[in-house]
RNA sequence: GGGUGGAUUCCCGAGUGGCCAAAGGGGACAGACUGUAAAUCUGCUGCUUUAUGCUUCGGUGGUUCGAAUCCACCUCCACCCA
């Protein structure tokens, strides 16, 4: 099995700096698995690696999207398998980093998404489904064709019962039995997979100076120029954190204070559920920084101890 | 100095005699997630031995079978008049 090795953590909690000198030490190569990086013209709100931070090391994903074009797992986990391959020819290891789990978990399961297309026309026709005749209703269509499903996607959560009832109609199947299959499958790599952490006090003092920083460094200006360029408020790419609430600010909706207010606040959630994301996630390697006196050598090293023992994650746990 | 309005659980805020441990929102905490995932959604939040239990609605005392709700005094805050 190849080796792969993954580095992911919640947001802001210094996923970039310690991705390079992993690299360097293992002669990797890094594929962002971050949903907002991909576009291009966000670099404030999405902390975006700048070019000199990568000292050399080759970075796939960032950069490779108009935010006008909407980018979902399925191209990520396509675009991190063509990537993966091109590393490992060059006898390299790939490794992941960035914070969106899903689009981590899409790789390392080798997730099958092949079977079912996402219809914009159904999905419109059964969002207006759910405004007129209301969420219970929805519901109701998808316990029509899958009952598990039902069960286990609340009537609250439109999109998902969306998504559940548009697989059924494109591909006969029920999504529910489709979720067992995938997650019964194993890993399909030889990987190492950290999570960084920190305490989540600091974790959220963190984050609060990193939006002050993104403010103070023009994000107001960015979202300017990307809406001067034809950004729609609905795409994907302005669903991002820092961008919507800087477009209400725009639009007059709130103050610049309360934009920023919500952005800290969100980004903080955002990270709570980063981490129960990672803590459900199978042999998983915590690297808590103060377990290690903040201290990246210490975390290097232990690293580096773990990525070169055979016997892989489960010998660690 | 005089007058009026206010003080509610971590915060904001509803509650004007029993159905109130107290609506709603926020935060905090926990969780779900398999083609929008920085999205979307859920749960929970006084204490405990979980009960016709205990403590809580600025403080003290009172009225009442019963008070966050009524009365008296006190403390603090806001505004108005001097």
């Amino acid at each position: 099995m190849k080796k792969l090795i993954i580095l992911t953590g919640p947001t802001a909690v210094g996923k970039t700096k310690l991705s390079i000198a992993l690299a360097k030490a293992v002669n990797g190569e890094i594929i962002s698995a971050d949903s907002m990086q991909v576009y291009r013209h966000m670099d404030i709100g999405s902390a975006k690696i700048h070019p000199e931070q990568m000292q050399g090391i080759k970075h796939y994903l960032v950069d490779i999207m108009e935010p006008s074009e909407d980018f979902n797992i399925v191209l990520f986990q396509t675009y991190a398998k063509q990537a993966m391959a091109e590393i490992y020819g060059k006898g390299k290891i790939p490794i992941l980093v960035g914070g969106t789990g899903f689009y981590i978990q899409s790789v390392l399961y080798d997730i099958d998404f092949s079977k079912s297309d996402e219809n914009p026309a159904l999905r419109a026709e059964l969002e207006a489904v759910a405004r007129q005749k209301g969420t219970a209703y929805l519901h109701s269509l998808l316990k029509e064709c899958d009952e598990k499903a039902a069960e286990e996607i609340h009537a609250n959560n439109v999109k998902r019962v969306i998504r559940a009832i548009e697989y059924f109609r494109q591909t006969g199947r029920k999504i529910s039995e489709h979720n067992e299959t995938q997650r019964r499958k194993q890993c399909a790599y030889d990987a190492r997979y950290f999570v960084l952490t920190d305490e989540r006090q600091r974790l959220y003092e963190n984050i609060d100076k990193r939006v002050d920083i993104m403010i103070k460094n023009g994000l107001v200006d960015e979202v300017r120029k990307l809406l001067a360029m034809g950004c729609m408020r609905d795409s994907t790419a302005m669903q991002g954190l820092g961008y919507k609430e800087i477009i209400s600010y725009l639009e007059g909706e709130t103050t610049l204070e309360e934009a920023v207010y919500i952005i800290k606040r969100d980004t903080r959630h955002f990270a709570k559920r980063q981490l129960t994301w990672f803590r459900r996630e199978r042999d998983v390697l915590w690297l808590e920084k103060n377990k290690f006196a903040y201290d990246e050598e210490k975390m290097l090293n232990y690293m580096l101890g773990v990525i070169n023992n055979e016997h892989g994650n489960r010998e660690h746990l």
